[in-house]
DNA sequence: CTTGTTTGTTGCGTAAAATGATATATAGTT
DNA sequence: AACTATATATCATTTTACGCAACAAACAAG
C-alpha cells in the first residue's frame, strides 16, 4: 500500500471514471486499473463494482474510502508537524520565473512550501523564462524556474522538476492559415509546415529546440513573427496570424486555450525539460536550501 | 510512502541497528538505509541522527514514530473491518504441512487468516513434507504446504510462497566429524565433503536437490544415514553422527539450532522453493479460496 | 600508533515492479 | 448492425528497488 494508490482510489471513488482519474493523477487508464486491482488484492475485497459501463463503490469500498481519506490527511498533517518542530525559518527569498511557471510549476511547489515555512516571505519576479539563468548568476534572485540549459557554469546548479512536450498550435477560428491546414488533413507533415507562417520565440531553449527539430526534418520554416515569452505566442496564434509551438504547460494554463487547437506532427516534437537553477554557493543559505529541497520533493513522487 | 517503509522505520527506531532491522524485515542493511533515506527525503527532515557508531531518533523522528505506529494500526484495522462486512465464512478446512512449516510459513499465513476468518475451523495435519502432494490428491486435506514439486498433474495448482536456501550443517560439539572439518578450514570444497558421513532425507524434493548438486560437483557422498523429516536431520547432526543439509527455515525454528553450525560451501547449495498446493476443483470451495488468497497476499508484500 | 572490528553508506549490476501503448472484449446507442 | 465508450489484458519499455562488495568512519585492543 502506498499513498499514491490511496489518492488514486479516492479520486476514482469521486469521478467513477478510470480515464479521468488517470488524467488527474498523470497516469494512463490502465495504470489506474491496476492500482485499484493491487489495492483490492491486498485488501482481499472488491472495492468497486464495475463492468465496462458502470463504476460503483462497494460497501467495502465505502468503508475503505473513509480509511483512505483519513490516511492522506494523517500523512499531510505529520509532515506539517515535523516542520513546525524545526527552527521556523524566516526571512526573504527571491524567485524568478515566467508567468506560466508561476501558475503551474511554482504553484505546485508553493503548496508544500508555504505549509512548511509560513514565515518565509517570497519575492516573486516574473519575466521571460529565457532570462532566468542570467538573473540568477547576476544575483538578482536566489532561485529561478527555467528550461534545462544547454550548458551551464559549474557555479550554477540545475535540478530537473518536470518535463512538458512541445505542441504545435493553430488558430481555432476561420482564417487563411486554417484553410491551408484543412486542405491537407489532420496530421501535418514537415513539408506542409514549411509553407505555413510560423511564430517563434525570440530566443531561449524553446527556440533552440524548435530550430533543431526543423534542421532534422531538413526544412526551413517561413517565420512570420518572433515574439518574447510563450504566453505571447499563444495570443498571436489565437488571433489567426500564424502557427506556433509552445510547451504544453503554457497551453494548459492559458486563458486562450479554447481559441487555439493542438495538431499532431510526425515525427513528434521534443519535450522541454523544466527545472530550477541556483548559484551553488547560495545553497548554503538555509532559506535557499529549504526551497530547493522542498521543490525537489514536491516533484519526486507527488508526496 | 508505503507500509513496508513505515514498518522498517518502526523496527529501526526500536533496534537502532540497520543490520538487525534488515534481518528482521528480510532486507539487506543497505536496503534499510535507503528506505530510511527515502522517508527522510519525503518528509524533508532527518529522522535519525547517525554516524557509523550510534543510531538515535531525532525529535522529528520521535514525532514521526507516533504517526507510523498509528498508520500501521489503522491499516490493519481497516483490513479487519473490510472482512467483517463480508459474509463471515465458516466451516472446516483441512491443511497438511510439515512440523517446520507449521512454525514458519503456516504461522505467517494464519496471523492474517485468523483475523479475517475467525469462524473457519482449521484441521491441521502434520507429517513429512514429502507426502503433501499425495495427501492433497487423495483428498485427505484441502491445502498443503510443500516444496515446489518437479512436475504436477494439471488438476493440482501450485502457488509459490517463499524460498529457503539449503544449508550445510555440522555438529557444534567436539566429535570425530568436527575434527575432520577443523583440519581443512572453514569453506568446504566438494572433494572434502565426499569423505564426510552424510545424513540425507529419505525422499522428497530436498533429497532430489541435494543429489543433483552432488552430481554437478561430480562427487559421490558417503551416506551415513537416511532419515525421514528435516527436523530429524537436525537432531541427528546435533548428536555428532555426521553432517546434513536442511532448508534454512527448518534451522531457524529448531530447538537444536545452538547445537549445530552452518558451514559455507562452494559453489553454494540451491534454494528450495516453498509453496502451497490444492486440487484445482477444490478452489471453487469458498473456504479453500479464502485460504489460498490469504496465503498469497500474506507473502506477496508483507502487506 | 597500528591493526582489527563493527557498522552505516555508496557504486554498480541485476531483478522486480510499474507504466504506457495497443489490442480486446463488452455493454450501451444510434 | 454499426458505432462509441470504457475497463482490462498483453507486451515492451522504463523506472525502481535490491543485494553484493567496496568504502569510510569510529571505536577497541595490542
Amino acid at each position: 500500500m502506498n499513498l499514491k494508490e490511496l489518492q488514486t482510489f479516492i479520486h476514482l471513488s469521486q469521478s467513477l471514471h478510470f480515464g479521468r482519474t488517470g488524467d488527474a493523477m498523470h497516469l494512463s487508464a490502465s495504470a489506474v486499473s491496476r492500482s485499484i486491482m493491487r489495492l483490492e488484492e491486498q485488501a482481499g475485497v472488491a472495492l468497486f463494482e464495475r463492468d465496462n459501463r458502470r463504476v460503483q463503490l462497494t460497501a467495502a469500498g465505502r468503508e475503505f474510502l473513509r480509511y483512505a481519506e483519513q490516511a492522506v490527511v494523517n500523512w499531510q498533517s505529520v509532515l506539517q508537524r515535523l516542520h513546525i518542530q524545526g527552527e521556523a525559518l524566516q526571512g526573504e527569498l527571491g524567485v524568478f520565473c515566467s508567468v506560466t511557471a508561476s501558475y503551474s510549476v511554482l504553484s505546485n511547489i508553493l503548496e508544500v512550501f508555504r505549509q512548511r515555512y509560513p514565515a518565509i516571505e517570497l519575492k516573486l519576479h516574473t519575466g521571460d523564462q529565457a532570462d532566468a539563468i542570467e538573473r540568477i548568476v547576476e544575483g538578482g534572485e536566489d532561485v529561478g524556474i527555467t528550461a534545462k540549459p544547454k550548458q551551464l557554469s559549474s557555479r550554477v546548479l540545475y535540478q530537473e522538476l518536470t518535463r512538458s512536450p512541445l505542441r504545435l498550435l493553430v488558430p481555432n477560428i476561420p482564417c487563411a492559415v486554417n484553410e491551408q491546414i484543412a486542405a491537407v488533413g489532420e496530421v501535418l507533415s514537415p513539408a506542409v509546415l514549411a509553407n505555413l507562417p510560423f511564430i517563434l520565440p525570440e530566443r531561449g531553449v524553446a527556440r533552440t529546440l524548435i530550430e533543431q527539430w526543423f534542421r532534422q526534418q531538413q526544412i526551413k520554416p517561413s517565420v512570420y513573427a518572433q515574439v518574447g515569452g510563450h504566453e505571447a505566442i499563444v495570443s498571436t496564434v489565437a488571433l489567426g496570424l500564424g502557427i506556433g509551438v509552445v510547451p504544453e504547460l503554457v497551453l494548459a494554463t492559458s486563458f486562450l486555450r479554447e481559441r487555439v487547437r493542438v495538431i499532431p506532427v510526425e515525427p513528434a516534437l521534443p519535450s522541454m525539460e523544466i527545472g530550477m537553477v541556483a548559484l551553488q554557493q547560495r545553497l548554503s543559505n538555509p532559506l535557499v536550501k529549504a526551497f530547493w529541497d522542498c521543490a525537489k520533493s514536491s516533484y519526486s513522487s507527488l508526496n
